[in-house]
DNA sequence: CATGCGACTTAGTAGAGAAACC
DNA sequence: GGTTTCTCTACTAAGTCGCATG
């Protein structure tokens, strides 16, 4: 499955050129040299002055402070005040208090955070006034830590910072909310580099956990996290050569689906006649993966994470059948909490074979077990595999989104319109994917106040058109009578302005139509990580967009390997 | 086959920084 | 010039998927 590699020829100059290069390691090694800093550890604790008192039941005490600091720091926040997370807190504060300190705090309820809160939000307000060293600082330790060399290449880093103590926060509603979140140290730490590179140094009088040169792997330093036991990575930039080629090949994977898609919807709709169960299962989740975008949908450890779902983890409480509703026959409705426990709803009306299938799969079910119950990720993409070289259930998401902005795109944008009437004509594709694959965020917290001063000048804008129009009119009127130059120049002013503010209030109406649209939707997780950028650079290249106004350097320097590659004719 | 682990992609949000506004 | 508003970036959680292991 190799589809070739991509080469930087040029080292972070701002048109980073990418030449096709035939030949890759077949051996499954990623890089041949490898040499970084190592990672930035999260800067050490400073106890708290004298002044800043805490009080348990009224009374002064310091119990753990450390640990203590860390809910102070989010007593704003809504976390807080959940039972789990305060329960989950307490817990393993206590663990970090001496026997003495825990006989006296015996009640969470009783403590008494605020001055330690309110000293957090001075020091940031303080911060926020001598940001000019700190800023330099930054840069500074950025130049050091924040750059690899693979291969010959300076690469950016992409979290170069090791991740500070603190109160873990799920999503959702998790189990593990609050729980301490412990300090790394470089015990902890693996690093991975080139047998021949300079190895990052650990501070002094510490040493790391590991270093290994194992060039099967991307990564650059590891290390376990304590909240899941999961381990966690400091890989590269997506600018890097060794990210965007994967992004690249992921693709050129989803291209090759379109290619077959057809002979794999008439495989499934065959397969919902199956006389098996596990066939028909099948065939039904990979319509629902390949029609309503949904995730895989992993089996998850109970009590570990928040309790959501994918395709293949649905479970019967999720959908409802309405063999009739309104208008329409055979309508399914679902409602789970999907990743980040995002709600996804959706009525779908569906051929009555899947629906039938899916009153077959409910029959003596109760509502928390499994609708799929002969189904799991592992068979599915077992299936899907023998199907198509390399195809596995996340490929429909990404072919399904990006062929839509395709197809959108196509239909949405006309030649004459203006180049802010082309954006939001992109915006409007974009969104219809965001939509497809459920991409939501929480409305800005000052929509409405947002939404109504763009509206406020609207309406001053459409005042001072009407009486630009006036004057114009009054303009032709005069030079009628006086048949002058300048009566003449003056009609010519006066029509340039009531163009200009016509144009005005396009782009005013434009941005407000848009914002509206946009209130509860995340463009920019499709955008980063399910649209083809050959399409949006095909399209900005056609229409003669200027690139930045779709992409922004983040954006252009993650997609320069598209930005080269695809011409406007380009296809996906 | 179930289970767990490792590596990697995908996800929403908080807060910093930039731009617009007054 | 200071404040408000918008945009971008950093952060890190939460998925997917392949593979090893028993």
């Amino acid at each position: 499955m190799v589809v070739g590699t991509l080469k930087k020829t040029q080292i972070y100059s701002p048109s980073t050129l990418y030449l096709w290069e035939e030949e890759r390691s077949t051996d499954g090694s990623k890089w041949k040299f490898l040499e970084h800093k190592g990672p930035v550890l999260a800067p050490p604790y400073e106890p708290l002055p004298g002044h800043v008192r805490f009080f348990y039941d009224g009374e002064l005490s310091a119990p753990a402070e450390e640990v203590a600091t860390f809910f102070a720091k989010m007593l704003d926040h809504e976390y807080t005040t959940k039972e789990m997370f305060r329960k989950n807190f307490y817990k393993d504060w206590r663990k970090e208090m001496t026997s003495e300190e825990k006989s006296k705090i015996t009640d969470i309820n009783k403590c008494n955070f605020t001055e330690m809160s309110e000293y957090f939000k001075a020091q940031s307000e303080a911060r926020k006034q001598m940001s000019k060293d700190e800023k330099l600082e930054n840069e500074r330790i950025l130049q050091e830590y924040g750059f690899c060399v693979m291969d010959n290449h300076k690469e950016r880093i992409g979290n170069f910072r090791i991740e500070p103590p603190g109160l873990f926060r799920g999503r959702g509603d998790h189990p593990k909310m609050g729980m301490l979140k412990r300090r790394i140290r470089p015990e902890d730490i693996i690093i991975n580099c080139s047998k021949d590179s300079k190895h990052p140094k650990p501070p002094q009088g510490t040493r790391w956990k590991e270093v290994r040169h194992d060039n099967k792997v991307t990564w650059l330093v590891s290390w376990t996290e304590n909240i899941q036991g999961s381990i966690k990575y400091i890989m590269l930039n997506p600018s890097s050569r060794i990210k965007g080629e994967k992004d690249w090949q992921k693709y050129e994977t989803a291209r090759r689906l379109k290619k077959c898609v057809e002979r794999l919807r008439a495989q499934y709709r065959e397969d919902w006649k199956s006389k098996e169960m596990r066939v028909r299962q099948r065939a039904v989740a990979l319509y629902f993966i390949d029609k309503l975008a949904l995730r895989a949908g992993n089996e998850k450890e109970e009590g570990e994470t928040a309790d959501t779902v994918g395709c293949c983890s649905l479970r019967v409480e999720h959908i409802k059948l309405y063999p009739k509703m309104d208008d329409q026959e055979y309508v399914v409705e679902f409602d789970f909490l999907g990743k980040d426990s995002i709600r996804y709803y959706n009525k779908m009306p569906v051929e009555k074979r899947v629906f039938k299938n899916l009153q077959l799969f409910l029959e003596n079910k109760q509502p928390e077990d499994d609708l799929f119950d002969r189904l799991n990720t592992s068979i599915l993409n077992k299936h899907l595999q023998e199907l198509m070289d390399g195809l596995t259930a996340k490929v429909f998401r990404t072919y399904n989104a990006s062929i839509t902005l395709q197809q959108q795109l196509k239909e949405l944008t006309s030649p004459d319109e203006s180049i802010p009437a082309k954006i939001l004509s992109y915006n409007r594709a974009n969104r219809a994917v965001a939509i497809l694959c459920n991409h939501q965020r929480a409305a800005p917290k000052t929509f409405e106040k947002s939404m109504q001063n763009l509206q406020t000048k609207i309406d001053e804008k459409q005042k001072q058109l009407s009486a630009t129009r006036k004057q114009l009119k009054g303009a032709k009127t005069e030079h009628k009578a006086s048949h002058d130059d300048r009566s003449k120049k003056m009609v010519e002013v006066k029509r340039k302005a009531v163009q200009r503010i016509e144009e005005q209030l396009m782009k005013l109406q434009m941005q407000a139509t848009d914002r509206e649209e946009n209130k509860q939707i995340a463009l920019g997780t499709s955008k980063l990580n399910y649209l083809d950028p050959r399409i949006s650079v095909a399209w900005v290249k056609k229409w003669d967009v200027p690139m930045e106004k779709i992409y922004n350097k983040t954006q252009r320097e993650k997609f320069a390997w598209a930005i080269d590659m695809a011409e406007e004719d380009y296809e996906f």
